[in-house]
DNA sequence: CCTTGACCTAAAGTTAGGTTTAGGTATTAC
DNA sequence: GTAATACCTAAACCTAACTTTAGGTCAAGG
């Protein structure tokens, strides 16, 4: 069993989301001993739940629902998975954007290092086709080979 | 050129959106005819810069210092190539931190998936080592194959 | 003429996810 | 016994990024 400054020390984060996190309903199951918080296993676990949830978009009032179906039992299973499909599936999709984004960053830095090089950005102004259907990365990779 | 309702429709944002990164300064240079908005090709280009940096997880007010300095001309090419080259390593570590969350949830769908053919999830959880320095992946991949 | 549609402004409202404040309890350290 | 810690609550506050509201201009169509 854990304090909340303990949790606060283990996860890296204010006991004040701690106990905001402990308002939204987020441990359902905690226990107190004489009004103080008792974190278990449960909670350890709850909570690197948590993280991992909140990492791919879900709100809180949705992390809420899940944690109420960890209470519920095996009846839940089914929620609880199909919840977990569809965050992969979330990730995956920002995991492409981020991607795309990537790539534009690339091209961007390679394009001021070269605007420097040149002294100007005149020449590389009328380079870049509309949209940039173009492979980037192939672009930067040999600037930098 | 472009009205506010034509690049709400090509870049699918809503128009008070436009006016507000307008009137946050993203687009400096922006001209008015009797008091309408025309967005030319340097507003079209900026708005995709806008999508690129508000994606790498840069705030509006950065976004507009951005701005300012593309207007500043070719003294601030160093700085411009440094934010892109700074957003770049922002991406490439959230990218490393979204993996990481994609193979916790791939365990989890992995977890609840023999959670429900075993009609309980008793056996799991003694399975998992506190903190899991598991093969994860390993582990989901082999259930899928 | 008058109404519809596309533009404009300033200012207030909204939401998520916390953080801060003000005041209180309970245990340990000197 | 009193002072420093570590915990507690309720409620106010905060920030970013929008969105909504209320009221106004202007041009084209019927």
């Amino acid at each position: 069993m854990y304090t909340i400054g303990q949790m606060s020390e283990m996860f890296n984060l204010p006991i004040s989301t701690l106990r905001y996190y402990d308002k939204e309903g987020l441990f359902p199951s905690m226990q107190r001993q004489s009004g103080v918080r008792q974190f278990g296993e449960t909670e350890v676990e709850a909570l690197r739940v948590i993280e991992c949830l909140k990492t791919s978009g879900l709100e809180i009032k949705d992390i809420k629902k899940f944690m109420e179906w960890c209470v519920e039992g095996p009846t839940t299973y089914a929620q609880r998975k199909e919840l977990f499909e569809t965050r992969k599936a979330a990730v995956e999709a920002e995991m492409i954007q981020l991607q795309k984004t990537l790539d534009m960053l690339k091209f961007k830095c390679w394009y001021y290092e070269t605007a420097i090089k040149n002294g100007s950005e005149d020449k590389l102004k009328d380079m870049i086709p509309d949209g940039l259907p173009i492979d980037i990365k192939k672009m930067y990779d040999n600037a930098h080979s």
